[in-house]
DNA sequence: CGTGCACTTGACGCGGCTCAAACATTGTGG
DNA sequence: CCACAATGTTTGAGCCGCGTCAAGTGCACG
């Protein structure tokens, strides 16, 4: 059984219990395993038809261009996240996924989706819910950059993450490792890389995190829960990292 | 026939063609039908087991608020549209959601909506379709209030809900009826009210769009497009505005 | 040992916020 | 029918958070 313990896997226990037949569906989902080097656009705005992947391995990220060359990053993928699972659906797909690191991700196929739906109704609520989850921290990405302030959407970013990898096994309440640039962070917050600098020093200086070296280390958790506002309740996970 | 073409129906029709199980189903839907006054609040957020609704009449919005007291409105919901739907899942409800003119609503609990999927596969996706173009759009907010100017923001918004009106039948090229108020915009633009006034009049003197007395006329629909960098394939729909 | 990428810091300007004050519109009760 | 309260719109003055531009540092890698 312990074989079955992919990260996926981890993320769906904690919203339901998985039975035989669902573990056996899941693990269908994770043959055709492939490897993409960091950089590497796995899947491209505007194109069509294309499968969705399971995170194995790695740090993803989903995106749009826009004409000047901005881009506004709308999440990042840990290990156990679906890449592209929204537009399986649309005529077009209507954002872009890229590797931030070399990461190891499983394609599944619309078809694979729909029949496991058919066959095991449990994890296909399962499935539901990780995808109104994902959907639930856009719309907390969309209320951090409308109504609070550079130092408390960065302080409620790097919770997040550190909450989600929590729940795969990676990271814990002193920290995680992390692949992300400044160039990243200032994408995902809608600001600028050089203020990315000024907030995290400003972070660092006042004790609250330490964003340095691929590594993030919370050095007041709950200092820095009180100023992002932090309740993560929208993650719909038994929260170790605050209780 | 013609007895079942709700809103809901319209819209669901845009991407697949209905059975008439799939009619009867939805049609099922539509019991328990209720009115609410503006400015009620049908769901709140840290609410448990609450059912969602299909909005027939009038419109809404969902929103999250701050511990300051600010909002961040996250979408705004026309006749057709679901309400709540993406927290049937969750332990507690992660956003609130208010009538913002008097509105017409069905109840549809959980068990309605799952039942549904066994006995209408088709219909079923449809759903899933609409959930899906839900979170397209809150994605394409967190793009605007990431990225755009205050002056792109504005046409993008009032050109998107131009587009989702035109679907279930509201609004046409010219414009719509929007009873909306600068508070509003202000609240799901991530903006002041007072900017939103100067937004909306430098729209004006520019010959764009005219927002006045419940109205929004699109007094250059070129223009406005190519401001706002709009491009409703993220709504995948047939695009009647532009074509 | 040079080339590129990520990070860092300073100077300066601007978009959008805040505060403040009218004005317009609508609904309400006497 | 009027007074007036409540809500929404409009405009000005001043300021600040964050963007832009510019320059420089450190480090990894070929």
């Amino acid at each position: 059984m312990l074989i079955h313990e992919s990260p996926l896997t981890r993320k769906l226990s904690a919203f339901v219990a998985l039975s035989g037949d669902d573990l056996e569906t899941l693990a269908r989902f994770h043959q055709r395993r492939r490897t993409f080097q960091a950089g590497h656009e796995l899947i491209h705005e505007g194109g069509k038809h294309q499968s969705a992947f399971i995170l194995a391995e790695g740090w993803a990220c989903s995106y749009k261009m826009l004409p000047d060359g901005e881009r506004q990053i709308v999440d990042f993928q840990v290990p156990g996240d679906f890449l592209g699972l929204r537009s399986v659906l649309f005529r077009a797909t209507d954002h872009s996924v890229e590797a931030v690191t070399r990461i190891e991700a499983s394609e599944v196929l619309a078809s694979d989706i729909f029949d496991g739906f058919a066959t095991a109704p449990r994890l296909a609520t399962a499935i539901l819910w990780a995808a109104s989850r994902d959907e639930a921290m856009v719309v907390e990405h969309l209320v951090s950059i409308g109504r609070r302030s550079a130092d408390e959407r960065m302080a409620h970013l790097l919770l997040e993450l550190g909450a989600r990898l929590m729940l795969v096994g990676t990271g814990d309440k002193t920290g995680f490792d992390c692949p992300l640039t400044q160039y990243h962070l200032a994408d995902a917050l809608g600001l600028s890389a050089v203020h990315v600098n000024r907030v995290l020093r400003h972070l660092r200086e006042e004790g609250l995190v330490t964003f340095q070296k691929g590594r993030v280390d919370f050095n007041d958790l709950p200092g820095l829960t009180r100023l992002a506002d932090f309740d993560l309740d929208y993650l719909d996970q038994d929260g170790p990292l605050l209780r």
